[in-house]
Order: structure tokens, then sequence, then C-alpha cells
RNA sequence: UGCCCCUUCGUCCAAUGGCAGGACAGUGGCCUUUGGAGCCACGAAUCUUGGUUCGAAUCCAAGAGGGGCAACCA
């Protein structure tokens, strides 16, 4: 399946140009850098597909690298679980690093820095350190310890490096500027002490690299050209380029930052998202409410939207928030021409034909396609005399414009045939529990002889050889558009959305899809996009997801209730 | 409050000094064996005020509004 040409951004600008002028002396070289300390979600899925996408466009490549600085909170399971998530997306790297590669790189650097007076060992607290850097207003003032002699930094870095201090005695801070009005040029952390365990390299290291001290010189050791970040790093663009410049790299990577992807009805911060884990209002990371790559495979979502989706946003510098029907318009626009129609009730009503013999089963064809999707099949689906039909698609007193099935009405079983609703039969409580319809045997398949026109046309389910079902309903996963609106990091979690996921059972399927393998994906008839989950569905007791609704124009006009 | 970034239809993105355009959403219609899909049509924006220019969404200035930065997180 081909995309269209991507659309222009200014991203894309800059990259062309370089192209152009040669400004780096060597080909586009773009690079994803995820922490593993997470699942990924729909805000990497924009940047994967800018990163490979402009490498991809422009003949270079793109490295994935896992930006492993931090012990505390990185796990090879997180590794694995993004490479598995990228390339579901439909991406390879050129190459597969890791900023604990260049550890001893990163070290060397140190020293370097140490020798030439541009980075000193501070022992102030982490208090003092943070108190001392002054307010956005006021400047910092410089440590105490900044004035020290090279051999004695020297001497200090190497022990430190050598394991003889414990976590938090002593920092590695560049020194630059404590009255630098960017807070991010006041004398920035290098290197600080962990005696941890690092998921790769053990007990190697017990000083372990900031973010900025080995983002901005990672990228200048695989030769990155454009490092494309989001906006909030802006600010440490000048302590990147500071870095790769004290290092002595020629025509260094440039940074450039793009707004992050904010979706309505969602978050997509890492920490948030672990927190609905670890609290239990979700299952998992791959919990199909999840804006997660994992929770969206789950729920359905194939990777070819998702990469249309990013396209479709663009790229800017300006905050964006998308709405959620640009998101679910992706998906059912990819969905619509690519997987076979069936029918599902997920919310049953008897039907009995009286006119329609005892005991009889014929089977119908069906097609898989609507005349507008260019694949071609069909199943057989069994008709018997009695059937499941949508509750709702029944109503004894109707509005004006309802087309289904009321008293005395005709309307067309699709694929079947023309039903007239004779009787409702209620319990004592007056609840419908059944219909009497009579069949017109004239129109097998849905057409009536005689030309006459039924204005609705309803989805059924045979109940002699329908397959009981559980069917899990999803639905926006916040009730608010903007969760995280507050300010109030623990806010958002109120906003969780109660009815986010419906279960429900006892719906029932044609018997169809029973041979079809777990993560098949279906359009059920006039209900929605559903896919067999992947982890709870056996042929047993098959388990559908609801992917998306299908657009509803009746519920535009249903008066309501 | 210091520094930095941003501001175009309801939303997202184009227009790179020369007719403000597309997508989503909305509205009306056509079509329809899915109230799906598709097709047609309609409504909808350059934050404000000055300046430069033959001509400004675009360049400049001021203002307003929004966002980021004061983690030994990334």
């Amino acid at each position: 399946m081909s995309e269209a040409q991507p659309r222009n951004n200014f991203i894309r600008e800059l990259v062309a140009a370089d192209v152009a002028t040669g400004r780096f002396g060597r080909p586009v070289a773009t690079r994803f850098p995820p922490e593993p300390n997470g699942y990924l979600h729909i805000g990497h899925a924009k940047s994967i597909c800018l990163n490979f996408g402009l490498a991809q466009e422009f003949g270079g490549r793109c490295n994935l690298r896992f930006d492993d600085t931090n012990p505390f909170t990185e796990d090879m399971k997180y590794v694995e679980a993004i490479r598995h998530d990228i390339r579901w997306l439909g991406f390879e790297w050129s190459e597969e690093r890791y900023a604990s590669d260049y550890f001893d790189t990163l070290y060397e650097v140190a020293e370097r820095l140490v020798r030439n007076g541009g980075a000193y060992v501070d022992s102030q607290d982490e208090e003092a350190i943070r108190e001392n850097r002054g307010t956005v207003t006021e400047p910092g003032t410089p440590s105490p310890h900044r004035g020290r002699s090279v051999e004695e930094n020297l001497d200090l870095l190497r022990r430190m490096k050598a394991g003889e201090f414990p976590d938090g005695a002593h920092v590695l801070r560049a020194k630059i500027d404590m009255a630098h009005p960017n807070m991010i040029m006041r004398d920035p952390l290098l290197l600080r002490i962990r005696h941890a365990s690092h998921y790769r390299l053990g007990d190697a290291w017990c000083i372990y690299p900031l973010y900025d001290f080995a983002h901005g010189l990672s990228d200048a050791i695989e030769g990155i050209t454009r490092s494309l970040c989001t906006l909030e790093f802006k600010d440490n663009r000048d302590i990147y380029d500071w870095l790769v410049r004290a290092a002595g790299y020629e025509h260094p990577p440039l940074q450039v930052e793009f707004a992050r992807l904010e979706l309505d009805y969602t978050i997509v911060s890492k920490r948030k998202l672990l927190r609905l884990v670890n609290e239990g209002h979700v299952t998992g990371w791959d919990d199909p409410r999840m804006p997660t790559i994992a929770g969206l495979r789950r729920r359905g979502v194939t990777p070819e939207a998702i990469r249309t989706f990013a396209d479709t946003i663009g790229v800017a510098r300006k905050p964006a928030r998308v709405e959620m029907a640009t998101f679910e318009h992706a998906v059912r626009n990819d969905l619509n021409m690519r997987v076979p129609r069936v029918m599902c009730v997920v919310s049953p009503l008897k039907v009995v034909l009286t006119n329609y013999p005892e005991g009889q089963v014929e089977e119908l064809e069906a097609s898989y396609y609507p005349h507008d999707v260019p694949l071609t099949g069909s199943r057989m689906i069994p008709f018997s005399r009695e059937l499941w039909i949508e509750r709702e698609d029944f109503l004894e007193n109707p509005p004006k414009k309802f087309f289904r099935l009321t008293p005395g009405r005709e309307v067309r079983l699709r694929y079947g045939y023309l039903i007239t609703c004779r009787e409702v039969v209620k319990d004592d409580r007056g609840q419908i529990i059944e219909l009497h319809c009579t069949y017109d045997p004239t129109t097998r398949g849905g057409d009536a002889p005689d030309g006459r026109k039924v204005q609705g046309t309803i989805h059924w389910v045979s109940a002699a050889r329908g397959i009981d079902c559980e069917v899990r309903l999803y639905d926006k996963l916040f009730t608010v558009p903007d969760p995280e609106a507050g300010g109030n990091d623990d806010d958002f979690t109120a906003y969780v959305n109660p009815e986010s996921l419906v279960v429900v059972q006892g719906a029932k399927v044609e018997p169809s899809v029973l041979s079809d393998p777990v993560e098949s994906r279906y359009q059920f008839e006039r209900v929605g996009y559903f896919v067999q989950d992947a982890t709870d569905s056996t042929p047993a007791r098959p388990v559908f997801n609801r992917t998306v609704t299908l657009r509803d124009s009746w519920a535009k006009v249903k008066p309501q209730a």
C-alpha cells in the first residue's frame, strides 16, 4: 500500500536545504532516542514517522538509540517492547545504539573538560545546588568548589569513577555561567554518582551521565545531522551546542525542536501512563484504552492508520492539540478499505419468523465487502426461523425518520429476507422479550421481485447457529479533552472515563468468524470496527474489541431520550 | 517576574513579499441491500496597532495572548 507524498513541513525543508548545500558533508542521519523506561505511545509514533521518514526520503539513515543514562528506571523488557513496536509500525533502523555504548567516550570528554577548565567537581548537596542555581529573575551563586584546581578536580573525578564516594557526594558540572539568563546554562550537571546496577552494563559504572551530557555527544558520535526533539528541549539547545563544540566535533549535529503531539481525551506522558498502569485504572501498557502503540495494536488499529495520522497532523513549532476525530478518521479510513464485513448482534432481541418452517436452516451468500471496496470474497451465513436482531433496531413508538423495525413495518435483513413485524411479545413487567414477524419467501437475498423499496436494512444473526461471544466496547480514556489542564499533577486520574470500557456478554456473532485467527479485524456491519482480542479470544469463547465505532449520522438526528 | 519559543477557518497543517488553500469536524443535498462508504454544495481564519513596500499571513517595531525553562528525570 503506497502512501501519498509526505506533506511539507519546516524540518523537511531544513533537511532538503542541508542536502542541497552539503552542509554537513555527510548523508542525512537522524535518530529515534527513547529511554527504555516505558512503552512507546502515539506521540512517539509521530517522532518515529518523522525521523525514519526523513531518512527514508532523503536516502539517509536513522538509528535507534536507547537513551539509557538512568539505571534506576530502565529495563531490558522496555528495550524489547520498543523494538517490537517500531518494527510493527513499519520501520527498520540503520543501527541499534545505546547511550551506554558511549560511557567511556563520555568519561574521556569529562576528563578533557576538567583539564581545560571547562568542568569541575561540585560537592554541595542536592538541595544546595538547587538553591544556588538562583531563580528566573535572580542570578545563581557560584559553588564554593567552583574554583578547585585542575589537579583536585581530576583526582575527585577519578575517585568518583572508582567508586570511592557514596551517591550524591559529588557531581561533575560544566563551568559556564551561574548568572546565565538561560537557567539550563547555570553550570549544568554532567555526571552523578549512582551505585546502581545498569540493566545492560551491570556494575561497570557508578557514575552516570545526565541527559544533557549524553545526548548531544551521542548524536555527534553517530554523525547525526539533524537531531529532532520536542519543544521543551529548546532551552537545552544551548548546552547541546556548547558541549559538541567543546568536544571538538566538526559540523556537529544541529538540534531542531517541534511540537509534541497532544491528543484530546488522552494523555501522552510516559510518567502518567505508568501511573494509570500502576494504580490499576487500566489493565496494563497494552490495555486497548491506552494511547500506547501496544494498546492501539490490541485495540485493532493498524500501523498504516497511525502513519497516515502522523502525516495528517503535520509538524510545526506551535504546541498543538489534535481532535480525536482526526485520529478516528484515519483509523476508519484505513479499516474501511481492508477489513471484511460480518454480522454481530451486540444486544440481542429475539425475532421469530412465524411463517418460516421449523427446524429449517438455509445458507445464504453474503459478500465480505460492499460494492465500493475493491476487494472480493464472500461467506455463507445460516438463516433460520429464530433470529437475533439488535435491540435498538426495534422501537414500538418510533420517532420521525426512524427507518428500522416497528410494529407493522417491513425492513430488510441484510443479505436475508424482507420481514414485517406482526406482534410484540412482552413479559409481565412489560419488557419486550421477542418479536413475531413474517418473512417474504420471494425476497431471498434481500431484493423484492416487485421492486418495492424498504427504507431500513438491519443486521441479524441466526439464533440456531449464532455464536456467543464477549464484546468489549472501548471509548475515550478520559471524560475531558485535556485531563492535564488543571496543572495539578494528581488531578488527571479523577477524569478517567468510567465508561471507557463496557464489557458485553452474550453478544451473538455469525459462525464464519470461528475459523479466523486471533487478531483478525472486521467491520461488524452497522456497529463498528472490531478485532479479535490477541490474548483473551479463543474459539470456545471469542472476544472482540471495538476499535472504533462507525460514523453514526442517525445519532445526530435521533431525538434525545 | 528573567530568558526563550509560538500566534492562519471550531481543530490540525499549507501558502517562503504577488488571487489565503487542504484535511478533519459542521451544515444541506445526491446515492445507497451498512443511517457505513462515496459524490456534490455551503459556511468558516491571517491576534492588535503602527511601520517598510507598488504589493505583507509573510519583513520590522510595540502591545496582547498562549507555551517552555529554576529534577543529581529525559
